[in-house]
DNA sequence: GTTTATGCAAAACATTTGCATAGTC
DNA sequence: GACTATGCAAATGTTTTGCATAAAC
């Protein structure tokens, strides 16, 4: 699971090290979303600035994913494959990813209405994943990453 | 102009300050997107604490809408009325609103496909605006919104 | 006169960087 | 052995907070 990830890092030239390896398979292991200081708190024999660095490696490699939070503050995911979308869940943290969202067509539709040249997107969307919804009535809000 | 936000505040029970009046007037003034730092520095006889709280006081209202950069980094505009989403020139920083995105109707697909409950949403869409689609081939990126 | 807002400076955070050391290839 | 990655600690940049003062209602 965790190899796949390693194997593109490898590809892309860089060094398969103790420190990334620990931190690839954190991510792996917790198939989740979770932010640096998460990452953090889950591989503590790894120092901050790797952490980030490893982050912004992955990120720039399209292995990982940033979002974002409701506050602004910044999540990553594994990204599975291609261009998503990401729909959070903001009991449980859970995130689904959404593919066919039908976002092409809106952006035709805005070239055409503003005659403005889309450049890019994003788009996050805040839920109750399908498990949530069922909970939701029954027990109390258990949002936590960590 | 500023008299609406104004207006706003006040029905708002705040109080009428001469900070906040400055700060608004500002706003209303330069017609664009701003970061906390720019709005610092067109009004600089007022303190970071008041302008970071007035942003916060303004958003809350709703009378200001936060956005984020492509590099995650916050944004407002003065919020012009309704549910919209923003495009951001990346080339003069000018905002343009998106009234009739066609989002809620991707949403309902969203539930359905899913499972899950749209609790809200954010898009950021990146683009040339019209004027800088037409200058791009001419003259160089003159991004500046300071 | 009471309550709320401001300014300043300090604190709190999150992320980045410099540099010597250690690990990979 | 050459080059890259790491850790630490310090620097950075941004946003928040405490508290005494000042302004608004």
């Amino acid at each position: 699971m965790a190899t796949a990830v390693l194997d593109t890092l490898d590809a892309q030239g860089l060094r398969m090290t103790g420190p990334r390896r620990a931190l690839v398979e954190a991510l792996v292991e917790r198939q989740e979303a979770f932010t640096a200081e998460e990452l953090m708190q889950a591989v503590p024999a790894v120092g901050r600035a790797t952490v980030f660095r490893t982050i912004k490696l992955l990120v720039d490699s399209g292995l990982v994913c940033r979002m974002s939070q409701v506050d602004g503050r910044p999540l990553y995911s594994l990204s599975h494959q291609g261009h998503h979308h990401h729909a959070l869940c903001q009991r449980c943290g859970a995130v689904l990813d959404i593919y066919r969202c039908g976002i092409d067509t809106m952006l035709e539709n805005i070239e055409l209405a503003t005659g403005a040249k889309v450049l890019g997107h994003r788009l996050e969307v805040f839920v109750l994943c399908p498990a949530c919804v069922a909970a939701a009535d029954e027990s109390p809000p258990a949002k936590q990453l960590a």
